[in-house]
DNA sequence: CAGTCTTTTTGGTTGTACCAAAATCGGGAA
DNA sequence: TTCCCGATTTTGGTACAACCAAAAAGACTG
């Protein structure tokens, strides 16, 4: 076990072109936002043909550490926590395809905002509760529009990823938001039904700001739990 | 906006080719576990060069949706969540160099814990509490042998992540106990400090036993704080 | 039937070549 | 001079042919 039970046949040319690609990336040796080298230098840098230099690219691309548009110089992107999310997007997408998918993201969902209200009611300084107290405003003052109102809404849930001051939350609720997106976005809206949700809003919101963490987390489930039971019947066939 | 966005300029072929292996795979058109195909019988289906083959191949590899060892067939891997937090795992290892990226990753562990043994505490089934008990003991009888307590340690965290029966939860403890397991392995260990780590996991046990989510969320707390500060010095520098 | 040796298959890599689109350059028009 | 447009160069996308070494498969022998 703790021997290094990794034989790890590094043997192939691209991983060690991508290794130290990936150095020069973290280490701003290639700044972030700058095009790659043409993949002609790179060969003669790093003696390879062409085709392992565009093996390495594409690894590289996939990972996130550059943005490779078909026809253009891939630009590089100096990695954050977003990144990691996006490339664990790539498959979660492939296990989004059915229902029990959705519902097993959904339901971590649910139970890491459920930590997080209570963070906050028991931990959210002032700039916090303010700051949620303006996402709520932006939230009412968008009813009318569903269009106006779905991006507050998610604006108002991403200030409580928000919270811990931990950018791997904020990351996590930008995941979120655009993996549950395609089949969020069919729910029907309505302002009768915007207003339902506002009011949730407000009920969460509140048990905040009066320090009730157990307040909080209940009105949070309740008002993810109705989502869900919203969203169910605008998937195709049954569900657990 | 509502637009489609994405002129998704789609003149590259691997990533046709890509599409069209995943959904062979996750169809089970290709076996779980089973080779892939010779890249030159995939480049007579698709009619492609072997390098455009080449670089699909080494798109899904990334993706985890293949296995590819060096001088292999490659071997297909029906994706899973463990195989979406891989994915992710590439990526954020890189965010791990520095002290700031693990101790953001370790926050969110313990973040996500304290939730989880509430959740113990609340809801945990008769069986969950069992095998909570078991793990227990399992980690007593391994005081002496720092080895296999570090394993029974990682297995008694482990249960608490099953308790939500949620594959995504199984799998990001999984993710956690490997990527914290590089910086952790290199905490000296002695039975005096196994012996106090496994008096820290009773105590989390008999709170969720006596149904105390308050007096868990504590314990557990204390427990991965003092190990953090444990494993603190072993950093070269210093953190906040 | 087991074990060993030979042949075939297959992945890793290189080199060259061609095309089309992007980037660059340069000259002419305003 | 400045700006715009067209010609030229650069660069990414794809294809084909070939070679090597290791793996897999098959044949052969004890």
């Amino acid at each position: 076990m703790s021997a290094p039970s990794r034989p790890e046949s590094s043997a192939r040319t691209s991983d060690r072109i991508v290794q130290e690609l990936e150095r020069d990336i973290v280490a701003g040796v290639l700044p972030d936002r700058s095009p790659l080298p043409p993949e002609r230098d790179l060969m003669q840098r790093f003696g390879a043909s062409r085709t392992v230099i565009r093996e390495a690219i594409a690894t590289l691309s996939n990972r996130g550490l550059i943005e490779s548009r078909p026809r253009f110089r891939p630009i590089v992107r100096k990695p954050d926590y977003e990144t990691v999310l996006n490339s664990a997007g790539e498959v979660l997408r492939l296990l989004l395809r059915d229902v029990a998918g959705v519902r097993n993201l959904y339901q971590s969902r649910v139970f890491i905002e459920r930590a997080l209200v209570r963070e906050a009611a028991l931990h959210g300084r002032k700039e916090d509760i303010e700051a949620l107290s303006a996402a709520l405003a932006a939230n009412e003052a968008a009813i009318a529009d569903s269009q106006r109102f779905y991006r507050t809404d998610i604006a108002f849930h991403g200030v409580l990823y928000q919270i811990p001051h931990n950018p791997i939350f904020t990351a996590l609720h930008h995941g979120y938001a655009s993996w549950l997106a395609p089949h969020w976005e069919r729910m029907p809206r309505s302002p009768e039904r915007n207003r339902v949700n506002f009011l949730a809003h407000r009920d969460i919101f509140r048990a905040i700001r009066d320090r009730d963490p157990d307040q909080a987390e209940e009105a949070l489930s309740n008002h993810l739990n109705a989502a869900w039971e919203y969203v169910r019947g605008t998937f195709g066939t049954e569900m657990g």
